[in-house]
DNA sequence: ATCTTCTTGTGCTACCTTTCACAAGCGAGA
DNA sequence: TCTCGCTTGTGAAAGGTAGCACAAGAAGAT
């Protein structure tokens, strides 16, 4: 396991794992290369070579072994444990993603949430107090926080960044426009709205210039 | 402008995009490949190279106008107009997403909401009325939608997808935690907060066991 | 007019990711 | 036990993407 695994791969191993509980639910027992591939949108050869890196884990023939398969990927990604995780800003992002009821079904416990806004701090917002960011190194540490994620307005979502991965947070899911400067250890993903719709509108716009090209 | 644009490429054109907008705001005129490069976490190699795919913008030894820049790459990306988008699904993203001021800023017009929870339906979110789905075909028809945002729950979103395309959608943005499967001239892009966060999982997990094996 | 300094644009190279193709292996049936 | 059908695991090839390094060019100093 000492070989550097690619973003891409990790994401779809996540495709994957999602993919097999919900086989796993439906109480199907073995599952192809073939059939993940079809319904996570890839090949049935990156399929298995995603998983080769890790181990053998199918039997051939047959194919893998559903649940079995399952928690390998578990323990593969880390989702063995349970993480707590802790919002900072409570806006309209902030508080859609305390009211997520997905993270919890999914092993992330939202515990904690700040904002600046003395009118936000004491809310209850779905079942988290929201507190004054003077709380946040305390929290953390008590809490053991991990993950931060960033729903702040842009220009305050470098010094809360840098505040949470001091106070001990190892991950930052960024929802702020910008790019974080952030020392490598520190793990980041972004979740940028108006970078993926700019994305769609030029490909919108280069299929529409294609086919007037041909027409 | 024959050659095929990879994803990477058009994010950190938006990327770029987003960079010189500030700068022009502050009136800077002239900015290096250097400068592009640090602010958006990239190489000034890569900024070039992405950049020359388009055509040669910048003055040797001097760098690029920004002005100019920002309205090449406007221009690359398809957002010297604006775009009309719909948001399917008024729950607690949807409705994030209605209010996102950012939106208008940047081009994009958030001009219908649809849902099936009839409680909501009538509705007004962020000075849009939500419409029950029976009004989508004739809604997406009159306004001349062109983007739909999938903020369903998983279980209603290929449905919904489906039906906006069939409506003159030419992209989707999915909020939805699921692998779409569209027509290849549809362009979709994913919002997938578990994914993203398993991701961190892994790298938390695996930066981890790597130092634990260096101690 | 020439030199110096700076930065772009780009061919080449190195690396990384995906796809291909097939031997190895498994189970069922005769 | 042998054969057949099926699927995995993987080395090798193909296809992309990113980084290097330098010639070409631009402006200002001498």
């Amino acid at each position: 396991m000492a070989r550097k695994i690619s973003d891409s791969t990790v994401r779809r191993l996540s495709r994957y794992l999602r993919r097999l509980r919900t086989l796993d639910r439906q109480e199907l027992k073995v599952v192809s290369s073939r059939e993940l591939a079809e319904s996570t949108g890839t090949t049935a050869a990156q399929v298995r070579k995603d998983l080769s890196h890790f181990g053998s884990f199918g039997k051939r023939g047959q194919g893998y072994a559903v649940t079995d398969l399952r928690v390998q990927l578990e323990e593969i990604l880390g989702l063995t444990r349970r993480w707590r995780v802790a919002v900072l800003g409570v806006g309209r992002i902030g508080s859609a993603l305390l009211g997520y009821g997905f993270f919890t079904q999914r092993g992330f416990d939202v515990v904690a949430a700040f904002d600046t806004d003395r009118s936000m701090v004491g809310r209850e917002v779905a079942g988290v107090t929201v507190q004054p960011l003077k709380e946040l190194e305390r929290t953390f540490e008590e809490l053991e926080i991990s993950i931060a994620i960033i729903a702040t307005p842009v220009e305050a979502a470098q010094k809360a960044a840098d505040r949470a991965v001091r106070a001990g947070a190892k991950a930052i899911l960024n929802f702020a426009p910008i790019k974080l400067g952030m020392s490598p250890e520190v793990a980041v993903r972004e979740m940028d709205v108006t970078l993926e719709l700019e994305g769609l509108c030029y490909l919108v716009t280069e299929a529409r210039a294609a086919t007037d090209v041909k027409e």
